[in-house]
DNA sequence: GCTGAAAATTACCTGGA
DNA sequence: TCCAGGTAATTTTCAGC
């Protein structure tokens, strides 16, 4: 896979992270560029999929939605078959926000974000519980999400690439 | 905090939710609302702050992320002034894209995005392990991000808050 | 990749329920 | 207070270079 990007790609990339509703003819200020060259070159990342999906990050509090967790789940028996319909099971599951496979002491590690204590406990009960082969489920309760909320820095990345191209040679 | 959202704001939301960069006239097309008024609704929810940012989420394998960890942290001493430095602290590091205040067998639990497993072990000794006051570090290795990415289900908030409401009467 | 015109979208203002 | 309509301003798209 060639890395077909230059400076002014990354930089898009940047301010895109930051606010994804930022207008094409903003970002051609702040990077020199045409606005119909900036469109361009939208169109172009997201088709070659370096951008996979513009979001909007609500305010989970005002929302009513005022208990986020990681969950940590083991499962009994760790072959594919189990693993695969795991997977397919948190899809259908709305309260889950994320589902990622780990190694270490748990198979997978779930985001979930809840109403409240009662609604946690609800769900764990009446959802995940309800699921089969279930052996450890672990709780970690978020009493603050901060810090960081980092996108991913792009800006070392060219060099980095260079560096990386160079050692191919 | 009074909730004065209706059925047309939580469909809205739903939308922006799905796609940030989805056009007010779009939005107007499928919740049967004047472009005008969609625009209206969208500024209050920003300034009233149930939105708190747009952004783009971009393919980190493309873009030469290919390793995600959450790894959990334990601090040797668990006051305030640690807890507050090492919140501070992982503000300022790049690597870490999330940082989550837990309960239970970790203090903190952050996802951390890298390069490769030679960039995140430079990242763990010369940056993470330089930090005085962790007693442990514990990697999990994100093997597959899937399922869910369900962003909150704004479906049933609405009848949840009429009960809410009541149940307050 | 740029320019410039056409098309689409958004912002603002006013009136009406 | 909230919504619709009209107009102005901005932004995006498309053609030609």
């Amino acid at each position: 896979m060639p890395f077909n990007l230059d400076e002014l790609d990354l930089k898009l990339l940047s301010h895109l992270q930051e606010n994804a509703r930022i207008s094409a003819k903003d970002i051609s200020r702040k990077i020199h560029l045409s606005p119909n060259s900036v469109s361009i070159r939208i169109k172009r990342l997201e088709e070659r999929g370096y951008i996979k999906q513009y979001v909007t990050v609500l305010n989970n509090t005002m929302l009513n939605r005022k208990l986020m967790t990681f969950t940590g789940v083991r499962l009994i028996h760790n072959n594919s078959s189990n693993l695969e319909s795991f997977m397919e099971y948190v899809k259908y599951v709305p309260e889950i926000t994320s589902c990622y496979h780990v190694n270490g002491m748990f198979d997978f590690l779930l985001q979930i974000v809840a109403t409240d204590m009662q609604d946690y406990r609800d769900f764990l009960i009446n959802t995940l519980a309800k699921f089969d082969n279930i052996s450890e489920l672990r709780t970690f309760f978020v009493l603050n999400e901060m810090g960081a909320g980092h996108a991913i820095d792009l800006t070392h990345l060219r060099s980095k690439f260079k560096r990386d191209q160079k050692r191919m040679n």
